[in-house]
DNA sequence: CCTTGACCTTCCCATGGTGGGAAGGTCCAT
DNA sequence: ATGGACCTTCCCACCATGGGAAGGTCAAGG
C-alpha cells in the first residue's frame, strides 16, 4: 500500500500524522494550517508535505507548545532565512513555563503528602487534610 | 471595622475569602455552595459561615483540587461521622494525578532542554529544535 | 431630598484544546 | 443498486476563569 500518506483523505492524514481528524479541521479552522486542497466530492486532500507538517504540529503539541507557539514555530520552520535565536527564544520562554508549572503541582503534591502521610485514613473522622482546608496550615 | 465577614455583600465574602465573587456566583450556579440568603434588594448576604467555606474551597483549589472533588470533600467536611478513609482516597487519587501530570511536565522539559542546549542561538537558521520538530528525534 | 458613585444583579461571550454526535453527502465494493 | 465506511458542516460540552453590558440598590454628601 501506498504507506505514506494512504490515499490523501482526511482519515489517512490522521493515521498518519497522529493528528485527529477533529483536530485537523480545527487547526485549518483557526489558521494554524493551511486549508486543504478539495476533491470533487468536497474531501479534504492532503499531500505528503501537509502530513510532514501535521507531524511537526503532534510533537510540538507533545512537548507542550501552545497553537500561538507552534504559529510562530512553523512559521520559523518554513522560513529557511531565519536566526535560530528565534527559535531557542521561544522554546526558552516555554521551558519557563513548564518549569514554573512544575514548581507549582510540586508545591501542592508536597502539602498533600505531608497531609496525606497524617492522615489516619481509617474508620475514624479526624482528618488533618479537612484541618488544614478548614483553618489554613496552622 | 467588623472584619470578618464585613457587611455581608458578595463584595466582602471575596475580600474575606479569597474567592472572587465571580467564582462564588459561579459555584453557586453549579451548587457547589448552597445559594446564598438575599437581602430587600436582593444582593446575596454571606454569613460567616459561608465564608468559612468559601475559604475551603479556595484552600481546595489552590492545592489542584477540581470541583467535583471539592464537592466531596466538603460533603465529607460537614459530615461529622466521616471516616477519614475516604478522605485520604480522595487525596491520594488527586496527588496520583499531580504526580503523573508533573512527570508528564518534566519530560517535556527534559527534551527541550536538551534541544534548547544544543542550539546555538545566533543569526544562523540551524536548529536542532526545528529539526527534531521535523523528522523526530533521530 | 436628590445626585453621585460604588456596588450589586443577571446575562452573554471568550479562553484552549479536545471530544461527541447529528444530519446529510460521497465513494467503493459487492 | 445498495450498504457501509468514510467524508462534510454545525452545534454542544468540558473546566474554571475573566470581561463587560444593561440595569437595580444603597449610602454619603450636597
Amino acid at each position: 500500500m501506498a504507506q505514506p500518506g494512504g490515499d490523501g483523505t482526511i482519515g489517512a492524514a490522521a493515521a498518519a500524522s497522529g493528528v485527529s481528524a477533529k483536530m485537523i479541521r480545527y487547526y485549518e479552522s483557526v489558521g494554524l494550517i493551511r486549508p486543504a486542497a478539495r476533491s470533487d466530492g468536497n474531501y479534504r486532500r492532503f499531500t505528503e508535505r501537509d502530513i510532514h507538517e501535521l507531524r511537526f504540529i503532534r510533537r510540538a503539541r507533545d512537548l507542550g507548545f501552545g497553537l500561538a507557539e507552534i504559529d510562530r514555530l512553523l512559521s520559523l520552520w518554513r522560513d529557511r532565512t531565519r536566526p535560530s535565536r528565534d527559535v531557542k527564544a521561544i522554546a526558552d520562554a516555554h521551558l519557563a513555563a513548564l518549569e514554573q508549572r512544575i514548581a507549582e503541582l510540586q508545591a501542592m503534591a508536597a502539602t498533600l503528602r505531608t497531609l496525606a502521610h497524617c492522615c489516619a485514613g481509617d474508620d475514624r473522622p479526624d482528618c488533618p487534610i479537612l484541618d488544614d482546608l478548614d483553618r489554613g496550615q496552622p
